[in-house]
DNA sequence: CTGAAAGCGCTAACAC
DNA sequence: GTGTTAGCGCTTTCAG
């Protein structure tokens, strides 16, 4: 094992050198009031001794530690884990260090022991990067009142009063709809997220609201809802096809359900997508590559979280300055990636019906 | 925005309840020896001054942070991602803060930088938890001899003297291989991940052994390199189709390739599993609505990231008893997943060939 | 240019 | 039971 040594600290490398902390203090800053010999002898000294400031010390006495308390659940599905790689790309970048704080439940009852645990560590600012699901943000009702730092919030509904940087998954159903229409399909169903998820209401919404802009009625039976996993897929479509026989498409809420759609239709002879157009929703590395190819709605969730450090960061700066920061919620608009699932009489979308038939 | 208000230190407590700084310290760490009508007047002033003890004091003085330091590449992937959750939740659970730091690279020509970034953070443990890939990790030849903390390292091949914790990658290839072998195929090709990787070695390694052990000969041909991305797979397959068109099944060193694989035998006519079977690695949650659905080998990264967490934390307590821990290796065991694509004869494995000649 | 003193927020070790 | 003193590792005055 590797020996437990002792810590170099200030005063060692100032006995070490012959001069005093100060003066190690203004050669490991960089400050120009220091004798060049000196400069060099000190140097010399840090190098033999191994020295490395504490970052804790001083973190102490600015009161400012270059670290963001980053909140976030749900980490093994794709949206929050691309998010956090991008949180963690640009806070490199801006040289911020992060501590991770993981969800093992969506449900918030109380978000204050996570706000006091981080903020206890002295973080300059936090990213609130869990989704909004159920009402895991009630406690934002209290107000915000005594939290001394920056605070954004992620993937939630905007609110008065409180920053929040979100993709816009209303304009993503919308997108999806609106193309399925344009390929000409009467009877566009949906198979949405658990809906206590407010990502998975504005998905739905923007399905609802689109269809009837372009005159058609929605009824209940015309949408379903699943709780995003594949094999929930599987019983939604189901039951689509009892509740909606005259479907001819189907916008679902997410590409791992959209998945099982597509294998069942698969399996149960329906042709995607002459006989029932698929769109899908988050653009997964795999979505090319399902059978047909997956039409869907691509979310820049690595901008996301780019986006959400520079933002907090631009915020943790101007508090520093005592400037005020506007409540300006932002909205990503994501983007509608065509391929063979929603494409009417394009290549490679026979089903295996007639395999069965003819064997 | 929310004000930039001064903290409430362990004084302005004191001040206000009319105690010493030491009796508030004594209440806020629940020792015994207060008076029962002090204390009470201590909670109450930090409840209504909404005081919280900064860590970073007590960090400083106790030399122990109570966190751990996460390094990490390769987040977007499935297994780092993982990982990443295990090591979060176990530590959660130890009470333990993680500080985490994403490289961008694999390659890392110096650790120290990264080291030093950690330990000036005064982090009780590294985990280096990014996967072995290239010479990535030969700034280990130089030894860990200056630092001061336990630390622990993923994903990689075992070294003399350093804490290993892995996925047993040689076992995975083997339970693949043997299966095919188990199934009656002859001709068992393999796609592998990018070899500079060290998982991707293992697996190949694994492969190659079994059939030799099974007295087939492998010849260079029999296997070919892609780089886990979905899109490689396309490529590699045709390559294996021209320089090995006898095989009749594929080891595919994981999921996402696999299901290119599966796209593309199911587009140029061949049956799978019957003409083609095929074994993916890792398990991914889609992977059993593929079509056919996939055999694959579950390594449980999850329970990694746990056992990671532990047996650091076990160290750092061991460290602090001034106790040497011995340098055991840990390799865990991964699972074969048997499903229709490597099933001969199973059902739903019609090939589409005949619909495209029929039609 | 360099050093001495004070203090960031907290706690260990003593007093009383 | 409670207060005082010293100090964690560093930086900021302010002298010289």
């Amino acid at each position: 094992m590797i020996p437990h040594s002792e810590r170099v600290t200030i005063k060692h490398v100032a006995k070490e050198a012959g001069v005093s902390t100060q003066t190690v203090s203004r050669v490991i800053n960089e400050r120009p009031d220091v004798a060049p010999e000196t400069r060099k002898l000190v140097l010399e000294v840090i190098e033999r001794l191994g020295y490395h400031p504490s970052e804790l010390a001083r973190s102490l006495i600015h009161r400012r530690s270059f670290t963001i308390g980053v909140v976030t659940a749900g980490l093994k599905y794709t949206g929050p884990n691309r998010t956090l790689n991008g949180i963690t790309t640009r806070a490199e970048e801006l040289g911020y260090a992060i501590l991770l704080k993981e969800l093992s439940h969506f449900s918030v009852e109380d978000a204050r022991p996570i706000l006091k645990f981080l903020l206890a560590r002295q973080v300059d600012g936090i990213l609130w990067a869990g989704p909004e699901v159920g009402n895991n943000r009630d406690w934002l009702a209290n107000g915000l009142g005594d939290i001394p730092v920056p605070i954004l919030f992620l993937t939630m509904e905007p609110r008065p009063d409180i920053p929040v940087l979100s993709i816009d998954n209303y304009a993503g159903g919308v997108l999806a709809t609106q193309h399925l229409l344009d390929q000409g399909c009467k009877h566009i169903a949906h198979l949405s997220g658990p809906l206590d998820w407010w990502e998975a209401r504005q998905r739905k919404k923007a399905w609802q609201d689109t269809l009837e802009k372009a005159g058609c009625k929605v009824e209940e039976r015309f949408s379903t809802e699943g709780n995003w996993s594949t094999s929930s897929g599987h019983v939604a479509f189901q039951q689509l096809r009892r509740g909606y026989p005259e479907m001819d498409a189907i916008f679902v809420a997410n590409d791992q359900m959209a998945l099982s759609v597509l294998r069942l239709a698969c399996e149960t002879g329906f042709r995607v997508p002459d006989e029932l157009a698929l769109v899908g929703f988050d653009d997964l590395a795999e979505s090319a590559y399902f059978w047909p190819a997956l039409t869907t709605i691509r979310q820049n969730q690595h901008e996301l979280g780019c986006r959400a450090v520079g933002e907090l960061v631009g915020r943790i700066e101007q508090a520093l300055n005592a400037q005020i920061s506007d409540t300006q919620n932002i909205l990503i608009v994501p983007e509608l990636i065509i391929r063979q699932s929603s494409i009417k009489g394009s290549t490679a979308v026979q089903s295996i019906r007639e395999v069965n038939n003819g064997s």
